[in-house]
DNA sequence: ATGCAATAGTTGCGAGCACAACTATATACA
DNA sequence: TGTATATAGTTGTGCTCGCAACTATTGCAT
């Protein structure tokens, strides 16, 4: 009967993680679309913005993200459309492109991250206290190192360990 | 600066959480497509198996999915379209459908459960020690609990409290 | 009873993304 | 050096889904 598993633990620990992240992510979106960003654009921003020079080869980006090569090439053209970021001839490989953040898109990122962090802190981190968000954390990154092998290492590596 | 944002932990958080769930929802979905569905048509098999008469109108299962109405009334289209569920009028409310599972469906659900519960615990459960899902699984409740507010209780008061 | 608002479901349309095919460049190796 | 193979990025195509508009039915108010 396909009862038996209908209420199997392993069914239901997945649920929670869906929940929690689809919920969290619905919020989230909805702080960051008043910007008029998508949370993947958002993302992307926020990558550029932490990397020193403020630049990323589209495969990086693709590396990082949960994006194919195509899915990067039609963020950043949303991204360049908007002027939030440029691309640029990468002078050591001329097939790759560096994608910058510009000084808007720099603006663009103080003027939605205050309340973004705010945020996250009033459904997500701050929910809990600090020693369970220390449990719930290394419990997450125990998955993620199952599930993404080399997400945290090299990125260049990456690619290659997981197929 | 935008830097001063970078590592900021409520981010790191953040990631920890996404990362964890879309590796695992793509391996996951990766073994539900050799047996030919998405994760979300094998989610709504999962909730139609597990509801006695194996029934549920299109609302409910919008209200328990990530969906819309009108994303629920496709999935049940691909669904139907395979027998895999039947569309059955709802005799006290003529406005609404039950979306059924055929016996096909059934069989569906048994063909992939059993490997996709051991995978699940290959990647997940499995990875941690019984108290550290423990502490993972109660993590996640509470973030779940704050963003979906009464996800778990009566659904037809879900929708209620959520606007 | 009648009219009005709320609800269940479907459909047209457009946005976003993956896949596969393609161009251009780089690297390996003979 | 010349050729084969791999890699970076883009583009055409098709699928999935949300939004808004629509139909049908229900329930409420008068």
């Amino acid at each position: 009967m396909t009862r038996d598993y209908a209420d199997d633990p392993r069914l239901t620990a997945v649920g929670l993680l869906s929940e929690a992240y689809l919920g969290l992510h619905a919020k989230l979106a909805c702080q960051i679309a008043e910007h008029g960003l998508s949370m993947i654009e958002f993302e992307i921003l926020i990558r550029l913005g932490r990397t020193p020079g403020g630049q990323l080869r589209m495969t990086d980006l693709a590396a990082q993200t949960s994006l194919t090569a195509s899915g990067v090439t039609r963020v950043v053209d949303r991204l360049e459309r908007d002027s939030l970021v440029t691309r640029t001839a990468c002078p050591s490989d001329r097939r790759s492109l560096y994608t910058v953040i510009t000084a808007s898109g720099r603006a663009r990122l103080e003027a939605v991250l205050p309340r973004h962090l705010q945020l996250i802190d009033e459904w997500f981190t701050g929910q809990l206290t600090p020693n369970a968000l220390d449990d719930l954390l290394s419990g997450l990154r125990t998955v993620r190192d199952a599930v993404r092998p080399g997400a945290e290492a090299g990125i260049k590596n990456a690619a290659a360990l997981t197929r």
